[in-house]
DNA sequence: AATGAATGAGTCTTCATTCAT
DNA sequence: GATGAATGAAGACTCATTCAT
């Protein structure tokens, strides 16, 4: 039984603090569920903080790697968008925990500079990619900001549904989300 | 100065529990921000969970009324939209920390039976305003739950950008997002 | 009953890091010594190393008025040796633990730059006091650092002894040694 | 290379001991300085308190060996005393480390029983020695213990200064605090 | 009513010791 | 024999809560 212990450890914790957040989780908590002893937490974290840190780094650079995966690059932009849309949900589907807990923490006081950072560099890429549609001539004269509020912020609203069982994800619902996404922000 | 002791507090605790989460906040911290000995908090409320579920409820309330508040009951369906997304826009903007503080808290596992049917009372209201346009033919073949992941996901995400300074807000961008959102749900 | 809690705390702090050392002492140890809860010395210390810091240059302070006290400024060298003499014995036996806790912590790793400093300037002000018995030409030519080893080194060993009951302290084994400890240092 | 683990052991203990005192110093920190696994010491010793007991027990047996190791034991009284002081300077010197280890653990909590009387039987040694001198009325009217006070104090204290630099050994220093010594023990 | 000193249960973290490799 | 990963008991320190003033 080769455990990896570092990982058991890792996916405990986002669990846990999906759940209840960072300063609602201890380290005992963390150390049940990944059935380890509690110093054993230490020998692959130097402290709490450092692994949330990690924790957020890996869940992000997952999350980015998600999105990138199979993009697009030469179609049209109608299609990327669709790419990203749907892959922004398989991913808050597939690790709810994962997509709950970078939601939870982006602005949490407890990230160090290098997970700020990184979160910022994967939303840049989200960025880049809408600021080619509006180059194009195809959203809306809005800044790309406010089409990440749309498309971002009504994936996270649905995955919370998702989660708590509000709403049942089908593949009808989410095309026609989609649609609707995308009407939102696509030139009139 | 006759202070509203409950108040300051409750004041201070929406402060900082939007910045730190409850569990990362104490209640001398929150004595401190409100200016009272750490002892008087619990001359008003019983504990500090006590105090979160109190201070959720008030939010909620208050979050409900200003919605409810001028509400175009006679007025056709597209201004009532409008109202309500004119609405939440500005309670995210007026009351940040409130805001921010309900949306951070609603699934939390602190919060009471009674302030989970609260917020879900909220939500309904938002529900059937939805379903009523649905009925009425205007709105497309969705659930209306995914009208608020759009339309409330959508002001979530932009509330935490007008905080964190990544978006100006102005007239003419919350018009333009209000029309995307109304886009969005329209029927075609 | 004005308890004087920081006083306490001092006092149980210095008997317990004379018997056991700093690192063999832990706070509830001296919680219980004190009788205070634990989480009250932290009222009082912000740390432990802080209580200790604080705790030695009390008594390098209190040594050194012991020392100061009544000193004959205006009489001859010899009784000036007495005098410092016969406070440091005073000092040993009436405050062992004190003068025991000092010379275990002397050279100790978690000394602050102000207790080591503290410590020094008392030293000095021993160390001074030879220099002149040197200049008159009362002691022979060796370091004052010589003196210091001979003086308080015998001072220190007797005081373990009166502590452990090898040897009974009395005026005559006093005086004794007193002449014995001139004998050794002054010019033939 | 058939390194002697548990001579290397006890080596590094005896440095770290020195520096940090018993509970200051940790297993691990053992294992890193002698260059062994941590688990390896426990091969060696039973825990870290027999450990320490071991290493206190071998210091004294060696100390004692230095200083019975080539005693005149035909020549007269003032050779011997000289004998034990240079001896006792000498492993001093040589040996700081076990030298300031013994004198730090003397009283120390954690000593068994057979490692006091070791103590003990080491400090007969020199008493004995001494009450052969003042049965020949060659030592002042005081008691052994004073002697030992005197002489074991002073070098205990020069060996503190040779060792933080405040004081250089020099041969014609030495002779003339050997001097002040006997000065301050032999009958006038 | 208001305070904040006091408390001890509960945190994070360390470390003596064990044990599978 | 040797190792060092793993453990959990115990240490330093924090904080929700109480209570004398």
């Amino acid at each position: 039984m080769a455990e990896n212990k570092h990982e058991n450890i890792l996916r405990a914790a986002q669990k846990l603090f999906a759940e209840r957040g960072y300063d609602g989780t201890t380290v005992p908590m963390i150390a049940e569920e990944a059935k380890v002893g509690a110093g054993t937490i230490y020998r692959y974290f130097e402290n709490k903080q450092k692994l949330v840190n990690e924790l957020f780094r890996g869940s992000v650079a997952q999350f980015a790697a998600t999105l990138r995966d199979g993009f697009p690059e030469h179609k049209d932009f109608r299609d990327k968008f669709r790419h990203v849309f749907y892959r922004l949900v398989r991913y808050s589907r597939e690790q709810p925990e994962a997509f709950r807990f970078i939601n939870a923490t982006v602005n949490a006081y407890f990230l160090d500079e290098q997970s700020k950072s990184d979160f910022e560099g994967f939303m840049d890429f989200i960025e880049r990619h809408l600021d080619e549609g509006k180059e194009a001539g195809l959203l809306r004269d809005l800044p790309a900001q406010a089409f990440i509020a749309i498309v971002y912020g009504t994936i996270f609203h649905l995955s919370r549904m998702f989660e708590d069982g509000t709403l049942e994800p089908a593949d009808e619902l989410l095309a026609g989300i989609e649609k609707s996404c995308w009407d939102a922000v696509s030139a009139v």
